[in-house]
DNA sequence: TTGTAGGTGGGTAAAAGTGGGGGAAAGTGG
DNA sequence: CCACTTTCCCCCACTTTTACCCACCTACAA
């Protein structure tokens, strides 16, 4: 279970190392490499990536995948989720290689956080995410807004 | 069940000594460490932090798991919460080093009040604490905003 | 006073994070 | 099919952080 924040380097080669107390939850099963391996996508609301150990992204494509063909809201999840997975392994010294494409979606240049997100991590660049972060604290929860499941939990 | 107040230093390093009668309460279930273990996170209405035993966040990061990914709220609690959650262990001397982002929000520096809350310990920097303290105590309760849980409570 | 336990300060070795060179592999064009 | 370019992976070296350890101080009780 993926939880808290971490601040990293993009080095030059658009490269980010995993965080030691992250790499574990992202062992590869499959007997075809020992390196472990992981899935990274778009967010559809939020210019940020997402960050799936393989086993979990298989159940989700899975579950994306049976979602009715002709409804128009389905397709567009499908097609920028599933049309931006990208398969990456960690290598012997724990960093991936992020492909441009997505390094440019979230504007990732120099500096950048993981946010563990319980089965995925989120791939914010920096000051993208302390933007984010200061309008949600400001935000003292609308409690009106607030699905009835928030009202039930305490904390 | 945690209760009472105590009165703590934070180190030059950013460490807390965990006082003695809290400590029991952190008391590591898994088999992978002896040390307690603990979560700490912020509270996302007032400047401070929240400090849970592993086992009782688990359980509330599960609840919070289950929120709909697609409900704006629902994001926002999941990315503070979750977010900000980091796994310590007790030292030997039974301390723990505040990680630098959590000790920034809320604003601890040499001189911090712990707060036992039932379920997990709430941590101030003193002088927030005091001013928050004595605006809780001018303001004697307007019954009449009391929600009617309040009304039927006998102390 | 002395012993013990809780609290505090800080040195140091090990681990994690960072940067970059160079060779292998893959892709591209003639 | 070969030559050339580009990408990317592996490795090494350096810096920074952190966990672990030890020593001391202080308060309280024997």
């Amino acid at each position: 279970m993926f939880r808290g924040a971490a601040t990293i380097n993009i080095d030059a080669k658009g490269r980010i190392a995993m965080p030691v107390r992250f790499r574990d939850l992202f062992v590869g099963e499959t007997e075809s490499s020992i390196n472990p391996q992981l899935v990274i996508t778009i967010d559809t609301e939020e210019p940020c990536l997402l960050i799936y150990p393989l086993i979990e992204w298989d159940l989700i494509q899975k579950k994306l995948e049976q979602l009715p063909s002709f409804n128009p809201a389905a397709r567009r999840i499908q097609r920028l989720l599933i049309g931006h997975a990208t398969d990456l392994e960690l290598d012997a010294s724990g960093r991936v290689l992020l492909p441009a494409l997505l390094r440019e979606y979230a504007q990732l240049d120099k500096k950048a956080i993981l946010l563990g997100q319980g089965k995925k991590i989120e791939l914010w660049s920096e000051p993208l995410w302390n933007a984010r972060r200061e309008t949600y604290l400001q935000a003292n929860s609308n409690t009106e807004e607030l699905p009835e499941l928030l009202h039930q939990l305490s904390l």
